[in-house]
DNA sequence: ATACAATCCTTTGTATACAAAATGCAGAGA
DNA sequence: TCTCTGCATTTTGTATACAAAGGATTGTAT
């Protein structure tokens, strides 16, 4: 030991092409570069992304499956419609899951967790004074991040990323406003409260109010988009 | 109209071979045919399905996103290992749920449904006099599907499916025990009755106790089969 | 001008071929 | 006997080739 440490060769950097490919798309169609109801066809993506036919179709196959994209049979694929319905549905499911993260988040957080979480909340406060929305969408994620790990369940924390991932456009959007940065912090300064003090209850009530609060701010912005 | 509708085309019976494979996989991996840490080795498969290799590789593709399969690097796909602790994460998420399930199926339940699912309740209770596990399962399966679809979110319908899926063996074995039927009847009652009833909270508690039952039993099965 | 039909072109679905990496085994040396 | 090295085999990752289905376009007939 010791010797083997410094080696420190980054082995861990190789992906299989299929993966470059999936985060590419998915990158593409979570930042609306990729229109719904655009067709995605594999020569073009082929070429475009310098790859074969085949990376591509394996991408496509787990875009598939997280309902990014739609499959029509012998035509191929094309970047999912988001409708209203569908969001209600998504923050519908991620307010519940949320919810759960919260209430597991009190019973199991650590020591150095509830520290984590009291800097990021300081961190958001911070960033928010910064008016970059990349940074303050930055430290949100990194807030909910602790929380949902602090929950110590692997498939909820992968749900919950997915569901947050699939708004990610709109988050953003969100998050410029910043009339809403008062609440925002107000909100997370009452989950953190609530986490530390272990009160599950008001704990869920305050993260079901945030992803509420999510879900107007949302659906306004579709219907600013439509007019 | 008329002439068309006695057409009646079962066009829709095209599958890519890619679904058909992702299907067949599944079901051995969920029916335990295909025991967890077992190589799922490409060649094999497709002169075993009699396939080639391409629809293989993107029936794992889905299989790996669904968490069934994990990939190892260059060395390729093995079913997924079932840990307790793995098993638990599952069943907190799927309790969750399925407590959001019959809250929304509370508001939103139509007449119809109303009577289907007192028809299910019936059905399963008659079920449970056949002794014959699969039938009892497949009146178990229509009932709560009733639930879900009631809910009216098809988002939270497929992570649901989603996840009864992945405890498809352990139920199995958990039906077969005759000393839980007369509580499982009561509880449906329960459920079936607070959802007509629109009464959320008396829904939701029982449908936490109905998860938590199966819960002990899966791991009480886990525990037997270790020993 | 419109409707219909044949044909061509595009695109997917599937199979196969080739390259690179990893594993396992065997043999040589200490 | 044990270990290390090198080769052979296996298996994945990627690319390409071929077939069939769908859609579009053009031409023709009414």
């Amino acid at each position: 030991m010791g010797m083997n440490d410094n080696i420190q060769i980054h082995m861990d950097e190789y992906l299989p092409l299929r993966d470059v490919v999936f985060k590419t798309l998915r990158q593409g169609i979570l930042t609306g570069e990729l229109k719904p109801g655009e067709r995605l066809m594999e020569i073009h993506l082929a070429t475009r992304l310098g790859v074969s036919r085949t990376p591509i179709r394996e991408a496509i196959r787990m875009l598939e499956l997280e309902g990014l994209v739609t499959m029509i049979p012998r035509r191929g694929a094309e970047v999912a419609q988001i409708t209203e319905k569908n969001l209600r549905d998504v923050l519908e499911v991620r307010r519940a899951l949320d919810a759960l993260a919260v209430e597991l988040a009190c019973e199991r957080i650590t020591g150095e967790e509830k520290q984590a979480l009291a800097d990021a909340c300081e961190e958001f406060e911070r960033a928010t004074g910064s008016k970059d929305a990349k940074v303050i969408t930055q430290a949100d994620v990194k807030l909910h991040d602790i929380i949902v790990t602090a929950a110590r369940n692997e498939r909820l924390t992968k749900l919950v990323n997915d569901m947050s991932e699939q708004m990610y456009r709109y988050r953003f959007e969100y998050i410029k406003d910043e009339t809403k940065h008062q609440s925002l912090i107000e909100e997370h300064r009452i989950i953190y409260r609530s986490i530390v003090e272990c009160d599950k209850q008001t704990a869920s009530e305050a993260i079901k109010t945030h992803i509420d609060n999510q879900e107007k701010s949302i659906i306004n912005q579709i219907y600013a988009r439509q007019a």
